[in-house]
DNA sequence: ATTGGCACTCGACTGCGTGGAGTGCTATCC
DNA sequence: GGATAGCACTCCACGCAGTCGAGTGCCAAT
């Protein structure tokens, strides 16, 4: 073994022990309980080594290490192995989940249940509309002058807009138009549809086109409403728990950023370019200033690749990398799963 | 004024002090911050009075005094002024949520507004289901055997559900199906519904019987759901800001408790049960061990007397409780507009 | 009934001394 | 040249005593 190796055994010792402890550790108590095989003199000289190299620092003078976000970050990248979730974990978590009687039902239940899984707040965001395909269309009259349009995508989810009309409604035409955009547009991307829709026009009597133009409007401005990708947040409450510890001062600022749907969403869509199976945000990586003091694991779901929305925990820098991120890839998994089923 | 008007006058002051100080008030800050006329001395025999009456205690022997759950709710009951709002507040408000393009949009806007208003946690209840009335039903055939079932309530709330079918649509049936559950049905309330539906069985044909049976089967589970019923929730970095001054511990409880739907609906059931404009909880009231150290303050919203849902504000007993109230009633005023509009 | 005076209590704050954990440096060993 | 042992040094945490001040309760006087 070079000593480069043991130096990052040593990173890795001092991580598993901050982690374990919430106390800076010394060489000494480094020697003791692990079998580096060396003494606390040669830990110290890689600790400065490691020091030097920006991975640990010592809060004072005289005390003992802590890692820093680019010592954490070096060991998920080099030095954490994903343990895998026990069998019994396994078989709750795929219990739970397949009991759920829909979408919401689903991503409820996936939320709660890594929270409890990681003893961390976790996040869910739905099904991306964008990323997901059409089932189905359905125009519903509704009065003479007021049209239903429902969408229904792969994933489950359905989203409604009430369209207002200049003049009172054709049912024969609605019926007509009905049959034509399902046998155009069924299996299409949501992406895809306003361009799909505008070439429909081209083909349909003048009171038809007038109509699908309406109807694209609505669409188009449905998939563009930023607010229709939610992202749902459990387990705020073992934020508090370690709050003094593990926070500088207070909660406040992670709770607002958890609160803010724009600031996940924008986190969240970064991670998936990663095109890992789990990624990870340490810190100030996650370029919010509310959130410079944890961490984010998430993982893709729903999908091949990054899949079409993600599931992930949160929690304080100091946090069980390698459970928490067998946590997520498995959730994730499981509900790709059921979602696929 | 008597010497028993005057004992309420030291314990309006006494709170309105430790209010805004969040420290124990004793009698010469008392004598010296507010007009009441007499000597320190005498103030101090009131607050004996008060402490044997239950409405004040001391932390310690050598301190100031501080309001008991039971010292609150007798200033809410019989000292505060619900102090209305300002013109520019007004203003903002009614802006505000006059820019929501749906029930989703109005509910998040006025969620988060009232957190702001109040810097608590806000919470609204979407509009029941059980209360409000129908619109609309809509049948909408998905492939051979699946019929997506579209619920549109007076509210503008829409819930759907597909149903699997055991043998295939008659499409002609269900359009016949649409038009007559639309003619008996629309107007009544949800909870009606059932029984309406059953009456129905009884006039059609035997293969309409079956559908409808199936229906009715649907649409009672789907009343049935109580999860159907949602509370959204903003505002708790706010919780975190005063933490260790309000909150003997940690704000975890709280937290628990906030994400806890069951709880929440429990409570503002109870408190529908007021019959008042704003109704109180202080403390202990909340029947929940988690929010023994908060307060909330909810109205009703969205139609006459209790309402069909209620808007609220959570804090800690220390709270501002005349602010609150016309912060609360004032938001669930505008969106009893809003939504009747 | 109200007030002024007074003794008393108790927490908050401060300063000081000690113990201990942990480091960095240097000389030494293999 | 890397690993080790020894040693002096630093600095925080903790306990303790003393002081200060806010606030009370009670009593005698008005």
């Amino acid at each position: 073994m070079s000593s480069e190796d043991r130096r990052l055994d040593v990173l890795r010792a001092i991580i598993e022990d901050y982690v374990a402890t919430r106390e800076p550790v010394g060489s000494r108590a480094l020697s003791e309980r692990h079998r580096l095989g060396v003494s606390p003199a040669t830990i110290r000289n890689d600790m400065a080594a490691l020091e030097e190299a920006g991975l640990i620092v010592q809060p004072h003078t005289s005390a003992g290490r802590v890692p820093t976000d680019m010592g954490y970050r070096q060991f998920v990248d080099r030095l954490a192995e994903v343990k895998p979730l026990s069998l019994p974990e396994r078989r709750a978590i795929s219990a739970l989940l397949e009991q759920a009687v829909d979408l919401d039902d689903v991503i409820d239940r996936a939320v709660r249940l890594l929270a409890q899984l990681t003893q961390q707040v976790a996040v869910v965001q739905y099904p991306s509309l964008r990323r997901s395909s059409l089932r189905h269309v359905e125009l519903v009259p509704v009065g003479a002058r007021h049209l239903l349009v429902v969408i229904i995508t792969t994933t489950g989810r359905v989203e409604q807009r009430t369209l207002e009309l200049t003049e009172d409604l054709d049912e024969a035409l609605v019926a007509r138009l009905r049959m034509r955009l399902n046998a155009a547009l069924s299996g299409l991307r949501l992406a895809e549809l306003p361009t799909a829709l505008e070439s429909l026009v081209a083909e349909l009597s003048p009171a038809g086109a007038a109509l699908v133009r309406v109807i694209v409007a609505a669409v188009s401005e449905t998939l563009a409403q930023e607010s229709e990708e939610r992202v749902v947040v459990a387990g705020t409450a073992n934020l508090a728990r370690t709050a003094g510890a593990d926070f500088s001062r207070t909660i406040g600022p992670v709770l607002e950023a958890l609160e803010e749907q724009v600031v996940l969403l924008r986190l969240l869509a970064e991670m998936a370019e990663d095109h890992t199976a789990v990624a990870v945000r340490i810190g100030r990586e996650t370029q919010h200033a509310g959130l410079a003091e944890t961490s984010f694991v998430t993982s893709g779901y729903g999908g091949e690749g990054p899949g079409v929305a993600r599931v992930g925990a949160v929690g304080p820098l100091r946090m069980d990398y390698p459970g928490t991120m067998a946590a997520v890839r498995a959730v994730a998994r499981y509900l790709t799963r059921i979602l696929a089923g």
